[in-house]
DNA sequence: TTGCCTATTGGTCGCACATCCAATAGCGTG
DNA sequence: CACGCTATTGGATGTGCGACCAATAGGCAA
């Protein structure tokens, strides 16, 4: 429980203050969006007075473009980690559609829409968020491409894949808000059997991976059992 | 140009000031986003005291919610009319994604993504968007059903084909906001695509179609030439 | 024309926000 | 231990918002 009186002012380093008021605005926006990132929000969860967070983002969108920045890279690397074991394209993709369709993503899907939609008014937003796409888009189309040399994955353009798998899992983060079609079947498998279509897949295959390789947010690497 | 000055007050029935308030709402949403929509800002548009606002919706919210059914009813009836010339399914969904692709709909793609991040904290307009979303699916699942049945389309479950297709034009929009990815086919070529293929329709088929008729907003309706 | 009903006004309240700045006090240095 | 640098405070300013309500005046009916 944090105690609503005010402790004793501690001073810190600015890259210390800095980076903690940049992960408690990140953890504002995942849980309540971006919107709910206040300079008094921000200050008093760190028990602080608003007027330093203004010392340390003179603008305030500053600290939501960062916050933004920060939560999509973490998962970025959580998602599609860019060390990997070499030799396993297809068992990182099964991860990474197992992951996006987990309840633990519905933060950062939500967070997605969020941005996409905050980026038409806030034009330093909007640029953090065209670059997180293509941070996004390059890691899956390095993973895509490695399957494809490895003749694993079948596509003449490792790009365009990634791309469409995307705008499909934007698609179905949007939807995810308000879905009424009682046919949940048909939504949640969109973003598999797409990516198994694109990438020339056998049908159930990335699902099969998937079960085989349990996702596993902690350790967070596919196993290299056997098989 | 709309003068400054206030000019005297007008009477008018409830019914044509309410509908005329919504109106103005809606125009801002598609303009400017659903979050501009403000008592102060319609009532001025309105050349109007912002309290006669808040007498026709006392919540703000009920305003919001009203002015996005009501431009997402207007823009469905354009895009997917109830009334149509019979017999003619193929025609209607070319020309609904000739509309969906076109200009003139970043408005209400806009307004999509804006409604669906916005329903996260505001219920209201939450059970808004899920009825709109019902509204479109089901429009969309009557047409693909009748060129199922026609033989013109195939599938063996419109529904799921419509929700299929209304989730990838929401990523689209979604996508649409930041795109950065310098491969604007692959994603402008998304919508028809995955229509074509959930639809089993030939590659390239339903943009013949939409090429040899031209998509009239202002007529409206795919017109009954020859062939 | 008169009178009444009610649509409309104009003003107020309280709240939350970003932004700014002089004063203060933590803490490493010497 | 004393000092000075600067991280931090606290308070003020101005803006825009929804909500509320007694007073007013438009326009229809009698």
């Amino acid at each position: 429980m944090s105690s609503s009186v005010q402790s004793k002012r501690v001073r810190k380093t600015p890259e210390a203050r800095r980076a903690e008021i940049v992960d408690r605005a990140a953890a504002i926006a995942l849980a309540e969006g971006l919107e709910c990132i206040t300079m008094r929000r921000v200050a008093e969860e760190l028990d602080v007075r608003p007027g330093l967070i203004s010392h340390y983002f003179p603008v305030a969108e500053d600290l939501v473009a960062e916050a933004f920045g920060s939560a999509a890279s973490a998962e970025l690397d959580e998602l599609l980690p860019s060390a990997r074991t070499p030799g396993q394209p297809l068992r990182y993709l099964a991860r990474f559609f197992a992951l996006t369709s987990g309840e633990n993503y519905d933060g950062m899907s939500r967070l997605w829409l969020n941005a996409r939609h905050l980026s038409r008014y806030r034009e330093i937003l909007r640029d953090r968020v065209g670059h997180q796409e293509c941070l996004w888009r390059d890691r899956l189309t390095e993973l895509i491409r490695e399957g494809a040399d490895a003749g694993t994955v079948r596509t003449d353009d490792p790009v365009a894949a990634a791309i469409q798998i995307l705008v499909v899992l934007d698609g179905l983060s949007a939807h995810a808000n308000t879905d009424r079609s009682d046919r949940p079947a048909v939504v949640s498998g969109m973003a598999v059997s797409t990516a198994e279509r694109v990438l020339g897949l056998a049908v159930g295959s990335l699902a099969a991976l998937a079960t085989a390789t349990p996702a596993d947010r902690t350790t967070g690497h596919p196993t290299t059992d056997h098989n």
